[in-house]
DNA sequence: CGTTTGGGTTAGCGGCAGTTAACCCAGTTG
DNA sequence: CAACTGGGTTAACTGCCGCTAACCCAAACG
């Protein structure tokens, strides 16, 4: 059984997956729930919370089972652990990882801090998986290839073609596959440096 | 040189990439090119005209290039070429990836369809191409791993790490490995069927 | 040289969305 | 059993936002 506060995230995370922050109003949320309208403010001081709980609990969630992964397995055993993890909090979570991919734009400045520095050290954990696994590779470029499984694993909520457990083991084999061409060397610098 | 409407849709892709759709106003985006407000409509009808005529072009490039990619190779070349391909735009064209993965949900309905409907058409370019180059995968496989590709490469406007050459080679290679890593045989049925 | 036209301005309207106010009412609880 | 409290309701305020109106003005053009 689920806290109403629970109740609600659901609810609300389905709806921002689906029409983006802006595009769910209160009522919406509360209908989806089967109260109409102000009743959430007696759960949540302002929507903007709702959002900031919601993403700040969601990377709490993702750094909590990496750093679980990271210290109940050998070295070279842990990256095969982040990638199970991650596949399966996914397919079990397609509304929350999209809202997190989709919605962190829309957070109140100090809630974005805060997700932001949870993700930074969700990442920091696969960058050192990477590097122990294929060794050579640096820094940016293992962090650019965590980026990049991560886009590979979450574009599940795009494609439910196969079924749950056909589509987990296509994404680990692929997420594997797509790490082990990560090559060491080259740093890659050569193109312009990045815009923002 | 850009015509004022393109320059228009430039500005605007930049801010619905970073805002999402509804969290831009119209002064906003009249602002960025350096006029305010309303002088919009002597453009476009309405701001969701703006999203769709951005949306379809692109929907449009991606398909044009995925349609010559297919034409100018030998089957078992077209996967590698349309990798190249996509991953080119995606560094070029971060913001428009970025709001096409975003904001098809805040468009009207026929804009969606007609969307949609290209957007089909680009994925069943890869579909064929994945199938001729690894035989055996059936289709809703191969349509997965086509997503898990796109969700790859289009992770790059989040990781801009590494310089935009070594960013391209990186995708390149991992796009690969990852599509190495599809196998064929079991359809992969046993989960749940699509909540949706 | 008058006039059409493309592109701009500011003022203002109408609607909607987030939030607050005021009120209500079941349970629990001393 | 009175009183508190948690969770709900509807009405109303306020501010913003998309869009239209009305007006302006340079340059192209017959």
């Amino acid at each position: 059984m689920q806290t109403r506060r629970e109740q609600i995230l659901a609810a609300a995370a389905e709806l921002f997956a689906r029409h983006g922050f802006h595009g769910v109003g209160i009522d919406e949320i509360g209908a989806a729930v089967g109260v109409s309208g102000p009743a959430l403010y007696r759960h949540f001081r302002s929507k903007d919370a709702m959002l900031g709980e919601m993403l700040t609990s969601i990377s709490e969630t993702l750094l909590a089972g990496g750093q679980e992964r990271r210290d109940a397995h050998e070295p070279g055993e842990v990256l095969g652990a982040l990638i199970r993890f991650h596949v399966d909090f996914a397919l079990d979570n397609p509304a929350l990882i999209t809202v997190q991919e989709r919605n962190l734009g829309n957070l109140t400045d100090p809630d974005r801090r805060r997700v932001r520095a949870l993700q930074r050290r969700y990442v920091e954990v696969w960058v050192q998986a990477i590097r122990d696994t294929t060794d050579g590779v640096d820094e940016p470029t293992a962090r650019a290839a965590a980026h990049a499984v991560f886009g590979l694993i979450n574009s599940t909520p795009h494609s439910r073609h196969l079924g749950r457990d056909g589509m987990a083991t296509m994404l680990r084999e692929m997420a594997v596959s797509a790490l082990a061409g990560v090559r060491p060397g080259q740093q890659g610098e050569s193109g312009l440096p990045a815009v923002s």
